[in-house]
DNA sequence: CGCTTGACCTACG
DNA sequence: ACGTAGGCCAAGC
């Protein structure tokens, strides 16, 4: 198997965890790192999502992936370099019925104990999460030794 | 062909 | 609660 392959085997599997996630729902990168078997890359999930916008030709691309449920750990939206791909994503995220609040710096947060999607019970995915009441269907189904 | 940056996260001080 | 450090891999220069 060549480390090329496990590259794009990478990018699949992180676009099929990226499409998993329902409508009106957020994750984060390490989400998805760890739902890919790589809970210690979550900078490639991001590197993924960004060749994957300038992939329009490729079977992924944004109609293909939802790549603005996918935000960071902090329940902000990475700003990239510039707030215009933020922004984007923000209101790609309010048309998807994601509240997004707007801090004085320009700053993207979204609620997690609204519009989190977290399969499986992850730990301190957040800080100030106390009770977060079941409310979506959840899955299991793989094999964890 | 090698160094630097980056849509990040977790842990430690 | 915030700042710093370490890790990890791919794309860009």
């Amino acid at each position: 198997m060549a480390r090329s392959d496990e590259a794009a085997a990478f990018f699949l599997a992180v676009y099929s965890a990226v499409r998993e996630i329902p409508p009106g729902k957020v994750t984060t990168y390490g989400h998805i790192a760890k739902l890919v078997g790589t809970p210690q890359r979550p900078r490639q999930v991001g590197v993924c999502l960004k060749h994957l916008s300038q992939d329009p030709d490729s079977r992924h691309n944004h109609d293909n992936v939802p790549w603005q449920r996918v935000i960071n750990s902090k329940g902000l939206i990475s700003p990239r370099s510039q707030p215009s791909g933020a922004r984007n994503q923000a209101a790609a995220l309010e048309a998807e019925g994601v509240e997004v609040s707007t801090g004085s710096l320009g700053e993207l947060s979204v609620d997690f104990s609204q519009y989190g999607w977290f399969p499986r019970s992850l730990p301190s995915e957040a800080d100030e999460f106390d009770d977060v009441d079941d409310e979506e269907d959840e899955d299991e189904d793989e094999d964890e030794p």
